[in-house]
DNA sequence: TCCCAGGGAGGAT
DNA sequence: ATCCTCCATGGG
């Protein structure tokens, strides 16, 4: 007979997570697949999706699959790692509930633009569940956000994932799974620009990859310190940062920081914002991300994303580029 | 071959 | 302030 006694150190550890545990509903595929811009999609395992994180120092490969429907679920959860059962438990599920909005209300947020004069509520059946993002470790939030400059999902995704492998911390876990960390700022900073460029396929983006990480090696940028900040002033500090304009600054303080009053509009945001909400007529881009600011306040980080994903799938008719 | 991708920087108007 | 053009690289 084996003993029925558990070792001191368990590697593998299951969990669940309930309906209860959350702000109203969730879709997680919906979730993980919806592009945002923080850090790299979560691969596909079967029907769970994988991830892996320092959770206070120490690596965890976790697995996520939901069981049920968007209202009435739950989520089992997998994990990995050195840590003690009930440690890992704990601060998995401190993690899960930041990096998948598990506290943010969605209810509250349909309710308030449900409306039938108001474009949005219109997504709101289709993407009902779907929840925003927040990355684990700012640094990899910024620097994916500069890849995704003039840039598709699929590449940046693939060059971030290619940056681990290349310059990341190799982990190996118990039980014989390896995998790679998001490189130090250190690492990053000591590379030549025109090295990157050439291992890495990331074109012009190298060199602000390269100067923003000298910035935080030599102190001169503390992204420890933005999130004190009011949007405004992060936003003026962010601004100056070689690779970070009006886009790629919002999409830090929204997926990054977590600031839900940032509204990135890249082409498809404007695109959809300018017709839903303009009836076509010319809106620069500043004054769309004000606009989308003004109209939904602490949620308007989520009507862009819901926004974005209604202009790439959704549809009214092709919102699609054209020329002539 | 062409256009496009969750844009930014620098310059001209 | 707003409007060009160029910037690397790969996918469709």
């Amino acid at each position: 007979m084996m003993s029925s006694a558990s070792p001191t150190t368990t590697h593998e550890y299951s969990f669940e997570i309930s309906r209860s545990d959350t702000l109203g509903p969730l879709n997680l595929e919906t979730t993980i697949l919806s592009a945002q811009t923080s850090e790299p999609e979560w691969a596909r395992d079967g029907t769970s999706f994988v991830d892996v994180e320092e959770l206070n120092g120490t690596p965890v490969k976790y697995l996520v699959s939901q069981a049920g429907g968007v209202d009435s679920f739950k989520l089992n959860v997998r994990a990995i790692s050195s840590l003690l059962n009930d440690q890992l438990e704990v601060n998995l599920r401190l993690h899960l509930n930041r990096v998948l909005g598990f506290s943010d209300d969605l209810e509250s947020f349909y309710n308030e633009f449900s409306d039938d004069a108001e474009p949005l509520h219109t997504t709101f059946t289709r993407l009902r569940g779907l929840r925003l993002m927040r990355g684990t470790n700012l640094f990899e939030s910024l620097i994916c956000s500069i890849l995704s400059q003039n840039n598709s999902a699929l590449l940046w995704n693939r060059t971030a994932r290619l940056l681990m492998r290349l310059y990341g911390a190799k982990v190996n876990f118990p039980g014989g799974a390896t995998c790679f960390l998001f490189p130090k700022p250190e690492i990053l900073a000591g590379l030549s620009s025109r090295e990157l460029r050439s291992k890495t396929s990331m074109g012009y983006r190298a060199k602000p990859v390269v100067q923003v990480s000298r910035m935080i090696t030599s102190g001169k940028l503390k992204l420890d310190n933005l999130g004190k900040f009011p949007y405004e002033e992060a936003l003026e500090i962010l601004l100056e940062l070689p690779g970070v304009g009006p886009k790629v600054a919002d999409c830090f303080w929204l997926y990054g920081v977590g600031g839900l009053e940032a509204a990135p509009v890249d082409v498809w945001i404007h695109r959809i914002v300018t017709r839903l909400y303009f009836r076509g007529r010319k809106v620069s881009r500043p004054k769309t991300a004000k606009f989308l600011r003004d109209r939904f306040g602490k949620w308007a980080g989520y009507a862009q994303l819901y926004l974005f994903d209604f202009a790439r799938h959704g549809g009214i008719g092709q919102v699609r580029a054209r020329k002539s």
